[in-house]
DNA sequence: GACGATGTTGGCAC
DNA sequence: GGTGCCAACATCGT
C-alpha cells in the first residue's frame, strides 16, 4: 500500500490522536516488532503522543516527554482506529479513548519504539516534497543508475514507490533505463514538476487503492483511476495510443509507454 | 491445485 | 557505489 501519498493520507487520518494517552501496547507478533516486547510495552505505558508526521513512508509518532513511535506499513501494513480486529492485527495500542490498531497480512512492515531516531530512518534522503529543484537536478546528474531504480531508493529521495516511480517517469517523458548523468537538465526539470503534481495530485486523492489500501479510518483512495501507465500493461497510451508496455527492472515490475518516454 | 504477481526493505555476492 | 538475486509473507487472478 504505503507510497508517499498513501502515508500522507494516513497521517492526516490520524492527525485527531495528537494529545492521547498510551495506556497499554500488546504486540502479537514479534515479527513485525523491531526491539523486545516488553521492553517496548512498558517503555509506551503512559506515554502521550505529542504530533504524528510523516517521514517519507514512515510514520513517525512523537512522544512526550521523550521517545517515539515509528511505524513502516510495509506492502500491507494499515493503522486502524476503532476498527475490528482480526487474524493480521499484529499490534493493538490501548489509548486513553479508542483502539488504534497496526494490521498488516503479509507482515513486511515493521513497528519500532525508540528514545531517538534509528540510523535506518535518519539515513535517508530529502522528501520527495522537500526537495528543491538545484538539488534535485544536482543529485540526479551525479548517478549512472537507471532512472527507475534511482527514484526507488530512498537514500537518494524519501517517498517514491514503485507506482509513483513509473507514474513520474511516464509525466516526464522519460524512459525507466535513462541514466541519470545523461539526462539533459531539463528533462530533470520536468522529472521535479512531474513528481510535485503528482504526489500532490494523489494527495488530493487520497492515495492509490490498488487491491486494498485504506487509510485509518477505512476509507480508500481513489488516485488508482488517475494512473497513466502503473498496471495499465496494454492499454492504450493516454497520450498517444500506442499500448502500455511492461518489463522488470530492479526486480520491479516497470510500465512505460516506449514511445512517449526515450532513452 | 499450481503458478506468478503484488505497493517494501534488507542482506548477500559480485 | 552499483547491480542482481533472494528472502520474508498472505492473497488474489489466471
Amino acid at each position: 500500500m504505503p507510497e508517499l501519498p498513501e502515508v500522507e493520507t494516513v497521517v492526516r487520518s490520524l492527525k485527531s490522536i495528537a494529545g492521547r494517552k498510551i495506556l497499554n501496547a500488546e504486540f502479537r507478533k514479534p515479527r513485525v516488532l523491531q526491539g523486545d516486547a516488553d521492553q517496548s510495552a512498558e517503555f509506551l505505558r503512559g506515554r502521550k503522543i505529542r504530533v504524528v508526521e510523516r517521514y517519507g513512508k514512515f510514520i513517525v509518532f512523537r512522544l512526550a516527554p521523550s521517545g517515539f513511535l515509528i511505524v513502516h506499513l510495509g506492502m500491507t501494513g494499515k493503522l486502524l482506529m476503532d476498527s475490528p480486529l482480526t487474524k493480521h492485527s499484529h499490534v493493538i495500542f490501548t489509548l486513553a479513548r479508542g483502539v488504534l490498531q497496526y494490521e498488516d497480512s503479509r507482515q513486511f512492515g515493521r513497528v519500532e519504539v525508540c528514545e531517538e531516531l534509528p540510523k535506518r530512518v535518519t539515513k535517508l534522503g530529502p522528501d520527495a516534497l522537500d526537495i528543491d529543484l538545484a538539488t534535485f537536478v544536482d543529485l540526479v546528474r551525479k548517478r549512472k543508475t537507471r532512472m527507475k531504480a534511482l527514484l526507488l531508493n530512498q537514500e537518494f529521495v524519501r517517498g517514491l514507490g514503485n507506482i509513483y516511480a513509473d507514474e513520474t517517469l511516464f509525466r516526464a517523458g522519460i524512459h525507466p533505463l535513462a541514466v541519470g548523468s545523461r539526462l539533459k537538465r531539463a528533462r530533470i526539470e520536468r522529472l521535479y514538476e512531474a513528481i510535485r503534481e503528482v504526489l500532490n495530485e494523489a494527495i488530493a486523492s487520497k492515495g492509490s487503492s490498488i487491491s486494498d489500501y485504506v487509510d485509518s479510518d477505512g476509507n480508500r483512495g481513489s488516485f488508482q483511476d488517475h494512473h497513466r501507465v502503473y498496471q495499465r500493461t496494454g492499454k492504450p497510451c493516454v497520450v498517444c495510443g500506442k499500448p502500455i508496455k511492461r518489463t522488470l527492472v530492479a526486480q520491479r515490475g516497470t510500465h512505460f509507454c516506449a514511445t512517449c518516454q526515450k532513452r
